[in-house]
DNA sequence: GTTTTTATCCATCAATTGTTGGAAACAATT
DNA sequence: AATTGTTTCCAACAATTGATGGATAAAAAC
């Protein structure tokens, strides 16, 4: 049985998945709360009523996004776990490095996400927690950190964490951190990306 | 002549004083668009009215909030340059993330506060990123990445901005991630800290 | 071709938002 | 004691919010 959001995935011109599609661009521009239903039914060329006939409330939509965004984060994780495989570990970290930059350069409302996640005291962001967790725990053993799921220390999670930290902060903060540095776009993400390696790469070389 | 804000900071029982402390608690636990002026004016116990009737627009009592963390900070760097000098550069790194995870740690809505300032794509948080933008010239300075404040290469910035980065989402995160690594508010601090001198230590030790 | 289901919109709801006017209480000055 | 200025609250404002009921069109099923 394909759940709606499989569904909507299925037909991306289904009128489901564009309204999914422009919800994600704008909670991940404004947030939840900053984000209005109206601003996502106007981006998507509807009225407000065709909105919710299709999603119902709004903090469903919000839910539908999350899953969507720590899927593709997912596949992404596994794109880099297929490639580092019999590397070094500074090759992996590398490897890892630009690959996430390259993909949250160009989506950068995930990093944004992500990151609004962070703030939240209720237990309303689960799905994004549980998935994180378990994101965290996969890397810590491709990365080489750990050697089973059992048994991954709490070094070893808070290394990940640190490492996956860094990135997106460069990312949502492109705003504010390139007029700081004054360079261009493309510059810009070829420095973020030099700076990573710069700072991760010695500390788990062995 | 005294600022409004120098003025509600010399007498921290005025009214003014008072709006101010709990605006800086609601902007940095909610945020600008999710904190609401009845908020303020319930935590301080006033009428909402009073509360406009001492600092008027909303906006202007969030840039003062700014303006007081980013003093605040401005003093905790100078605190860390003063406990630094002669040392090297792995002390002083040492140094840096136990002071400003201390310090951070009790006040996590300063955190909370610049993180915020991220994810703006106006001009609106210009106070913010000014004095940001300053400080990590002066910190580039104090950790010996740059000789004088003319010259300091993108490089340095990047990799100030970086540390720095690595400090707050740990910081702000701290309900996502203790519960993924299990461990105690206190223990947690203890984490976090060694976690950050493992990865930050061996980039910059020559 | 008629009926039934699906999809879209208009109008509206109650609640909440930032903000203000004006009355009353309080304090300071004369 | 009377007057002036300062501070507080109550009530209300227009605008915006998430959400819904009902009319209407479009499509599907019969």
């Amino acid at each position: 049985m394909a759940t709606r959001l499989e569904k909507a995935r299925q037909d991306p011109d289904s009128m489901k998945a564009r309204i999914l599609s422009s919800a994600r661009k704008k909670f991940g521009e404004y947030g939840y709360v900053a984000t209005t239903t109206r601003m996502i039914a106007k981006d998507v060329g509807i009225d407000i009523s065709t909105l919710y006939y299709h999603w119902g409330e709004k903090q469903d939509m919000y839910e539908a996004v999350i899953m969507d965004v720590t899927d593709e984060i997912r596949i992404k994780f596994q794109e880099i776990e297929r490639k580092v495989t019999g590397k070094s570990v500074s090759i992996r970290l590398e490897i890892a490095i630009d690959v996430m930059c390259d993909y949250l350069f160009t989506h950068p409302e995930v990093s944004n996400l992500i990151l609004f996640g962070y703030f939240n005291k209720d237990k309303q962001e689960v799905t994004l927690h549980n998935k994180m967790a378990e994101y965290v725990s996969v890397i810590a053993i491709a990365m080489g950190l750990a050697e089973d799921k059992q048994n991954i220390t709490v070094q070893a999670k808070a290394r990940i964490i640190a490492v996956w930290n860094s990135v997106l902060n460069f990312i949502t903060g492109e705003n504010f951190f390139r007029p700081m540095l004054d360079v261009e776009k493309k510059e810009y993400l070829a420095v973020v990306k030099e700076t990573l390696k710069f700072i991760l790469v010695p500390a788990f070389k062995k």
